[in-house]
DNA sequence: ATGCAATTAGGACAATTGACCTAATTAATC
DNA sequence: GATTAATTAGGTCAATTGTCCTAATTGCAT
């Protein structure tokens, strides 16, 4: 079997388990068990445990970035596109009420350990503030593009960790109706203050 | 010296040491350590590690709940209720910045571990939501009390996390300022759906 | 088929973990 | 002051962890 083949599939396992169980209680048994591969095998593909984490999260930014960019490209207005950041929650509403958010549940991980990869889990939360800041921009909302940006992403967090720990409850699909109609009113220039 | 004077001494370490590192994080060497006892003293006052998580919920339970009711108590109203949660975030301004927030990242933790305390975390996240209820009931907003506890539950929650992952950034002030807007509309009783 | 490099398997390693045990020390009671 | 109970210290244990090492296997070019 070629190199890169293994290793994509070694990260797959990694990019889920990571999500499901943490970082850290990911062990070298558990991945080998899902890939099918010893143990030792790990260690001709990555040099250690953290190189492991580097590539998990960058799988997960150019993921990401190929989600986002696939709606510009689709010819989604820039108010749709937002609307879509919105909606992912609902993409993913069952894996969001079994294990959070994907960015913030890792990062805070990754905080609290003073892990050096806390800087790259930062980078995914930096994908999706660009990119909606940009977004805002294109919306004419040019002066607080950003303060938009972090608004809609804390709402997005508050909502994942909510619907985490109450996954048996319809709060998730309210949050984000919510969201959406503050979208709308944002896009026709009202000013409310939310 | 008293056995539950030690055992306060270990909890306090415990509390602490949970919310800057993590549970898992979290060795008895580290505790031992700090609070200047010997490793084996631990089984003297906690049967296993689980019994001193649930020792430490149990203490901010009762912690928690002196704070929220000591506002009631000091004759705030329903509405200066509310306000005083959400200004938590700026009483904890440094070490939410620092570590996120309490309820949330532990319950982050614990649910992804499939550890059984989760439990207990969420009764950290029910005491706000139920106490948050009576105020809107109190307020008159019999109806949707409960959506709107929610609301501004997840509302602290995305703020908390983001002001995790940007520490040096104001934004966590502006979201504050955000929120008691948002109170305000709520408690003149305008329409304005956030 | 043969030789060589790429890939994998599996064991060994030291370090750390939560847990347990027993002896020593302290505090309290008579 | 002697006896007993409460509290602590420190060592030991098995299990698990990430890491490393070497031999075996595979795939590929000649």
């Amino acid at each position: 079997m070629k190199s890169s083949e293994t290793r994509e599939k070694i990260i797959t396992a990694l990019d889920t388990l990571y999500y499901e169980r943490g970082f850290e209680a990911t062990s070298f048994a558990d991945v080998a068990e899902i890939v099918g591969i010893s143990r030792g095998n790990f260690y001709y593909h990555f040099k250690t445990k953290d190189e492991m984490l580097d590539a998990v999260i960058e799988r997960r930014i150019l993921e990401r970035t190929a989600m986002l960019d696939g709606w510009i490209d689709a010819g989604q207005s820039p108010k749709q596109c937002v609307a879509s950041f919105i909606r992912i929650l609902l993409m993913n509403n069952q894996k969001i009420r079994s294990y959070g958010c994907p960015v913030g549940t890792l990062f805070s991980e990754l905080s609290k350990l003073n892990h050096p990869g806390e800087s790259g889990a930062r980078e995914l939360y930096d994908l999706f503030r660009v990119w909606l800041k940009r977004r805002f921009e294109a919306m004419g909302k040019s002066d607080d593009a950003d303060a938009l940006a972090m608004h809609i992403l804390a709402r997005s967090q508050g909502a994942a960790s909510l619907a985490n720990a109450y996954p048996d409850e319809p709060f998730l699909e309210q949050e984000v109706q919510q969201m959406l109609a503050w979208l709308d009113a944002i896009a026709d220039g009202m000013q409310i203050k939310t």
